[in-house]
DNA sequence: ACATTCCCAAGCAAAATAGTCAAGAATATC
DNA sequence: GATATTCTTGACTATTTTGCTTGGGAATGT
């Protein structure tokens, strides 16, 4: 499979959208701090999603995304698949030639667990995971973190993705 | 998660080990041939493998390698455990402190998967994978492949990996 | 002795990943 | 209509990972 940063931001950011839904268009500048994503790479990830019709876009002012359909519509699997290509496991992509243009030893089982994997995060709903207790703490969390994020934590790191006091 | 070529290469391997139980200690040259895997690659992961004691090994002519356990013992999900790390698919490696220091909005979905993953792969074992009809055609076609395995098909591969004849 | 096999560590080219950078187009507001 | 805001796009790049290769060695059977 290829499960990446990649997959993983584009499910975040899908989700934080949900997850303020009902405010107007969300704007990626918003989504990048509150996330912890850089915002150059989500317009990436955003105009995959958009080309997937997974969410929509106003320009200008005030402007920003929202989701393309309702959050019980929209799969995990989706998601990652608009954003990583493939979450298929096999060596060759399904054609079952891998070993001198033909099938190897493992092909079936590496295709069983894509099929297992794929069923699986296809049916789990952006709205589901906004259902879970544990989902809806760290939004809060992430909403009322305006200002003085890094208060009270040995601050290790050296990126300068934390220039939250601008805001 | 991480699936890579390292860990479809150990399960081939570990798969044609038991395959060819009985007649002896294996070479990881045979394995190689068979498998169209490179040799020395073979020789790293059966490192990683017998630190697992998923393989015993014999030094010397005659020698080569065996199965550590039983084939029903073995799961796939051991090995590629082995060789390839973790299975996980968190960013954090289950640290939950991957936004931050502290847990971002989709952890606990990841977490999830992986388990879900873990499980699957752990359920199923290297004799479960032999009882399977389609891997004995396969492994039939490779034991009766000895020398002229590239006739018949339009040769369009450029590696070298293809030393039939001299062996 | 010597060929065979496992064992081990280092090094390396190519690919993939996770971004940055720069320019531009639409749109709201003044 | 100037300007600020926001999306849109494409190219470029540093870093990491992958999938090997190379080169030595150590056991062990004949
Ligand atoms: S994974 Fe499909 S043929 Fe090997
Ligand atoms: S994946 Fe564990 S905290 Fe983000």
């Amino acid at each position: 499979m290829k499960l990446t940063t990649k997959g993983r931001y584009a499910v975040t950011a899908m989700l934080d959208l949900s997850l303020h839904y009902g405010e107007g268009p969300i704007t990626l500048a918003d989504i990048a701090q509150r996330q912890g994503i850089s915002l150059s790479y989500l317009e990436q990830l955003f105009s995959r999603l958009r080309k997937k019709s997974l969410v929509a876009s106003v320009r200008g002012p005030g402007g920003g995304y929202s989701l393309g359909k309702s959050a019980e519509e929209i799969f995990v699997g989706e998601v990652i698949s608009a954003v990583d290509e493939n979450i298929d496991t096999t060596r060759c992509n399904g054609a079952h030639n891998c070993q001198n243009n033909e099938r190897c030893l493992t092909h079936d089982l590496w295709s069983d667990l894509s099929n297992q994997i794929y069923s699986y995060l296809n049916k789990i709903s952006l709205q589901d995971l906004m259902d879970r207790k544990a989902v809806r703490e760290v939004a809060d969390r992430q909403d009322h973190a305006d200002h003085d994020e890094l208060s009270g934590l040995d601050i290790s790191m050296a990126d300068g993705s934390n220039d939250l006091a601008g805001a």
